[in-house]
RNA sequence: GCCGUCGUGGCUCAGUCCGGUUAGAGCGUCUGACUGUUAAUCAGGUGGCCGCAGGUUCGAAUCCUGCCGACGGCGCCA
């Protein structure tokens, strides 16, 4: 390897002109002009124009030059030069230039449909539109093991070949090895909460499996959930870590990705006012009241959130929100009923949803632990699912049990808001849906 | 599971309602020109079993039937 290469984003920051430097990337842009080439050179950290003349080159590499197609990769080394007529304001005016591999013809040009993109998500995600998602992706995943680090949480893995189903009416994939039935993980939960009685306090980021006959903008088959579960938390205490986790990503985003955010033409000034803002609290009760009064819809008590009415809640709201004691029937069985609400007109859970602004619908999810095992095998059994698979489950409310609660964030739906992405399978490098597991 | 939109060169599309020469355009690629291009420009060339299979017709990209595939919305979920 030649001495001397360093990062694009460094030429850019001004302080190399006139100097020599050593550039390594692929062609990104390339135009000719007579005895010019302009070839515009990527790597992992920016975009600089290189210039190349015929009258400062050995005559063969200036013909490679010429002739390098998009995405041939390259080795170049010049003086750099400020120049306003160049993207970014310098330029390399090269007296080496070295192709490592030429490439073929790029398939991917000026027109593409998603369509196509996708079939070549290989090679598109060499994009700078791609590449900013990945880069805002990874500061998303840091700051989670950040945010809970620093709190005293520890990582713990589950499994992700799990014998039962945990969320109700979910629907699993199956994975055929085993004699017993066993599926690919849709939650860490009953795993985690086994776990809280040595940990107490435990995070994960882990790939989930859902094979939901969903076709939509907001869902894929596999996607990252980032759950937290603690011993002797309330679920008021539970809503409040989500809100600080949701915050402590965003900064770290606007910290670390403002060109990302860019090059993406995301504008920031909803996520910096959430950085401020406190995110309200409402009630499932108080959101149906909210939907009746303020749009005309009416929704009967004891039915879900539809996506078309959360995203009529969050019209009303420019940051997340999050909804609480939803009805205890519409819940998943783990989730116990709140006796001290009397405000509701039926029984309802102690849980709690956080939704995202402008239809980025549902992000965190969550609730305390029912600790009754009766109160689980009776919903278990409403379910249509046989409580006897879960004697693993009931031995943690037999030795010790304590209250306990947790939530799962879905990552691929916070990078989608923060990004502000029209599809949730941008926010994901290979996305696999209901009707795509390639490439 | 339900509803809708769409399949035409490597890519993006027009043409389809109302059937009629040899199916067009832009981009890419190739050849040539050009000493400052910004997704360069100019000239020329290349490239198609019109998703598949039947049917109607003198004649089908176009009309009919069936199938396949893709995309999106709903429901459900993160």
């Amino acid at each position: 390897m030649d001495c001397g290469i360093i990062p694009i984003r460094e030429v850019l920051g001004g302080g190399y002109a006139g100097k020599k430097v050593g550039v390594r990337g692929w062609i990104y842009r390339t135009r000719s002009s007579g005895s010019k080439a302009f070839l515009v050179v990527r790597d992992s950290s920016g975009i600089i124009q290189v210039t190349a003349s015929r009258d400062e080159l050995p005559e063969r590499e200036f013909d490679d030059a010429k002739k390098a197609l998009i995405e041939t990769s390259v080795v170049v080394s010049g003086k750099v030069f400020e120049d306003k007529r160049a993207p970014g304001g310098y330029e390399i005016h090269p007296d080496k230039f070295g192709v490592v591999s030429f490439a073929d013809v790029f398939p991917i040009t000026k027109d593409q449909s998603e369509e196509f993109l996708r079939d070549n998500r290989h090679l598109w995600i060499r994009s700078r539109y791609m590449t900013a998602i990945m880069k805002i992706r990874s500061t998303v995943t840091g700051a989670i093991h950040e945010f809970f680090r620093e709190r005293g949480y520890c990582e713990f893995t589950p499994p992700i070949l799990q014998p039962n189903q945990c969320e109700g009416g979910s629907t699993l994939f199956e994975v055929k090895y085993y004699g017993e039935k066993t599926y690919l993980s849709q939650t860490w939960q009953l795993y985690a909460e086994a776990a809280i009685f040595s940990l107490e306090k435990i995070y994960d980021v882990s790939p989930t499996f859902r094979a939901e006959k969903s076709k939509t903008s907001r869902h894929l088959s596999e996607f990252w959930m980032a759950e937290m579960e603690a011993a002797w938390m309330e679920i008021d205490e539970c809503s409040e870590v989500a809100k600080d986790e949701i915050k402590f990503i965003i900064r770290k985003v606007l910290e670390n990705n403002r060109d990302d955010l860019e090059v993406l033409g995301r504008e920031t000034a909803d996520l910096e006012h959430c950085l401020n803002a406190s995110f309200p609290t409402i009630t499932y009760t108080d959101a149906l009241k909210l939907l009746k009064e303020k749009d005309g819809m009416d929704v009967p008590w004891g039915k879900d959130l539809r996506t078309i009415e959360e995203e009529t809640i969050m019209n009303h709201f420019d940051t997340p929100v999050v909804v609480t004691h939803y009805p205890k029937e519409a819940m998943a069985f783990y989730k116990p009923v709140d006796p001290a609400a009397k405000d509701a007109p039926g029984q309802v859970a102690k849980c709690f949803d956080m939704l995202a602004p402008k239809g980025y619908g549902e992000i965190v999810g969550g609730s305390q632990r029912d600790t009754d095992v009766e109160e689980l095998k009776k919903y278990l059994e409403r379910d249509g699912e046989d409580p006897a698979n879960y004697k693993f489950y009931f031995d943690t409310r037999r030795y010790g049990s304590v209250p306990h609660s947790g939530y799962g964030l879905g990552v691929e739906r916070v990078i989608a808001w923060i990004c502000g992405l029209e599809n949730i399978k941008d926010a994901i490098p290979f996305p696999r849906t209901l009707a795509r597991c390639s490439p």
